[in-house]
DNA sequence: ATAAACTTTCAATACATTTTGAAAGTTTAA
DNA sequence: TTAAACTTTCAAAATGTATTGAAAGTTTAT
């Protein structure tokens, strides 16, 4: 396979996997393209390269700064602003873990500590069974929570290294 | 906060939690509706309590048979067909985690196994770029995957014990 | 064989999200 | 200050996804 080529499936793959898990597709897309890109890249160069709009192009580089995956950069000299992507595969993982812990996580266990709280007739199998759903899975989502936490603040090698030793 | 409240807020939860995660709204809400139900239901009470339409209620109920978290159910002299929920959490949290396996990270890891032999030039940085992000991807993807693949076999109190202890 | 009870299908429609591109806004250099 | 270089905005258009509901299909009882 040729290394464009390469690039294609790579870039095509990572839009497809984030719009399968809830993240824009072309924001994935120019994600996966300044992965693969050793220097920053021009707003211009994006849109070529990805064929996509101007604003587009803006409004995706202006999400993923918000999701600290990429960052500006000025060269002396030039009025242009690049645009360049870290690299480290484990920075990534923990940026989008902090990231949707925020935003989707920690509101949802917001509102099951709320509902863990709703009283009722223990005699009633419909309170019964929704007092137990919600508890459960507000136990389920606490635990998720603290391992994600955990994870942030973790050096990659420690982190997998003491996961993986479960496993024998 | 009163049940019947109480019960909608959950199902509205529910059911954002999972378009945030790309599964679909409807889905995630009639799930939400049979966990927090003792019993099984009718399409005909999905659709009543829910305000969607029979074809509607009819396919998702089929995905969720098909995601492995509701199951049919006969009754003895009854022609209708019911649905159950199976309310252990963790078994759902393990099916789902099956299930988005199977149909999206393994067909992922195929790629990056692929894009991980392309040849080139070790002096290009494009290749070298290319090469060091794909490859260390394919290292973390596969790593999640080893993690699932525990969890699918573990028994709650075990894993979370296990990782939880971790964080000592 | 017929009809009632129930389930499934799918083309049409509604709804939601994404994308465009031109206009407005901003910054810089001279 | 002007104008060129560049960035941002956002209403309109395009695209994508979910939902409806009536018709077709299936099963069961008689």
């Amino acid at each position: 396979m040729e290394l464009a080529e390469a690039k294609l499936k790579f870039i095509e793959a990572w839009g497809k996997l984030g719009s399968e898990w809830g993240i824009n597709r072309t924001m994935a897309q120019v994600h996966a393209l300044l992965l693969i890109t050793p220097d920053s890249m021009t707003t211009e160069e994006i849109m070529e390269e990805l064929s996509i709009s101007r604003g587009n192009a803006n409004m995706t580089l202006r999400d993923l700064i918000g999701w600290g995956l990429v960052e500006k950069q000025h060269k002396a000299g030039e009025r242009k602003e690049y645009f360049y992507a870290d690299k480290d595969t484990w920075n990534i993982a923990r940026q989008v873990a902090k990231e949707r812990r925020k935003r989707e996580l920690d509101p949802v266990i917001k509102i099951l500590d709320e509902l863990s709280k709703v009283q009722g007739d223990v005699k009633d199998p419909a309170f019964k069974t929704f007092n137990q759903s919600v508890t459960d899975i507000n136990k389920l989502a606490k635990n998720v929570d603290k391992t994600l936490e955990t994870m942030l603040k973790a050096e990659e090698s420690w982190f997998w290294g003491s996961i993986l030793k479960i496993f024998k």
